[in-house]
DNA sequence: ATGACATGATAAA
DNA sequence: TTATCCTGTCATA
């Protein structure tokens, strides 16, 4: 579930829900116990998002800012829930709970990182990753600089959150399909035009992320109207991830896939012009 | 009940 | 490169 749209909207519908208000944080888990307890009662100032990582400023509970900032990773599978009203007794995988008097219970499960942190913290984390293309302050000088570094293939380089922060799988794989880029291409060897069109297409489609809440990044116009109500379908959403053997949406040719670092990448042969 | 798997990242070897 | 951590869901038994 998680790439960097879906940390940024939970950032954006936790801001409305958490911002400004008192909250009771607890754990039933050893491992968070003492966090929760030490941010119990406060209030939350402000939550950032930058790649894969969320920061909640703490306040007391007065809104002064008391220099702890909740960090978290949600890693392969973590996940929150957030209801409304009467949520249900937490399972035993609850990290962390967030409740506001008389307003939403958020549940934190499977997270790879939960812990207080301080400010400088922040600027230790933000220090190791790249530009996110869902920032404002973004520079994209700085991803070009990061490809033009590497001999890695770009697919490899997508996914180092060094030099851009924010993609997974899934959005690699579709940005190297729409930028029409074979995934071995040494990074360096990414000429510097298709450099400025990826991260475009990269704000362009977390953007439509972070809105909706889904990654679909097929076209409608790759698309046969014969076929479109196919859309529906999860797996027809895109163009190549996890469409192995599949019919390309745009030529036809078979979907390929293949494991370099032990992550899967998809691609079309034909329209990626795959050397392989 | 058990196992495979998932849009991630790190440390050790 | 492999091992490891994090949890829930779905398929198979």
């Amino acid at each position: 579930m998680p790439e960097g749209h879906t940390i940024h909207r939970h950032a954006r519908l936790q801001r409305t829900a958490l911002v400004g208000r008192r909250v009771r944080a607890w754990s039933l888990q050893g491992r968070f116990d003492a966090g929760a307890a030490r941010l119990d009662g406060g209030t939350v100032t402000g939550i950032e998002a930058w790649g894969k990582h969320l920061f909640y400023r703490w306040g007391d509970p007065d809104g002064d800012p008391t220099g702890d900032v909740l960090h978290v990773h949600l890693g392969l599978f973590g996940r929150f829930r957030t209801f409304a009203a009467d949520p249900p007794p937490p399972t035993d995988g609850t990290r962390l709970a967030l409740v506001v008097d008389g307003g939403p219970t958020i549940h934190l499960a499977g997270a790879t990182t939960v812990e207080v942190i301080t400010p400088a913290g922040i600027d230790a984390v933000v220090a190791r990753l790249g530009p996110d293309p869902l920032r404002r302050d973004a520079d994209p000088a700085r991803f070009a600089a990061a490809l033009r570094r590497r001999s890695a293939p770009v697919c490899e380089a997508l996914l180092d959150q060094a030099a851009i922060a924010g993609i997974g799988n899934v959005y690699r794989a579709e940005l190297l399909f729409r930028a029409g880029l074979d995934p071995d291409t040494p990074a360096r060897e990414v000429d510097a035009d298709a450099v400025e069109a990826i991260w475009d297409d990269a704000v362009a489609l977390l953007t439509r992320g972070e809105r909706s809440g889904r990654i679909v990044t097929v076209e409608p116009a790759d698309v046969g109207r014969r076929r479109r109500s196919d859309l529906r379908r999860r797996d027809e959403q895109r163009y190549v991830y996890k469409r192995e053997d599949r019919p390309c949406h745009r030529c036809g040719t078979p979907i390929v896939s293949w494991v370099p670092r032990s992550r899967t990448v998809w691609a079309c042969p034909r329209c990626q012009r795959l050397r392989r």
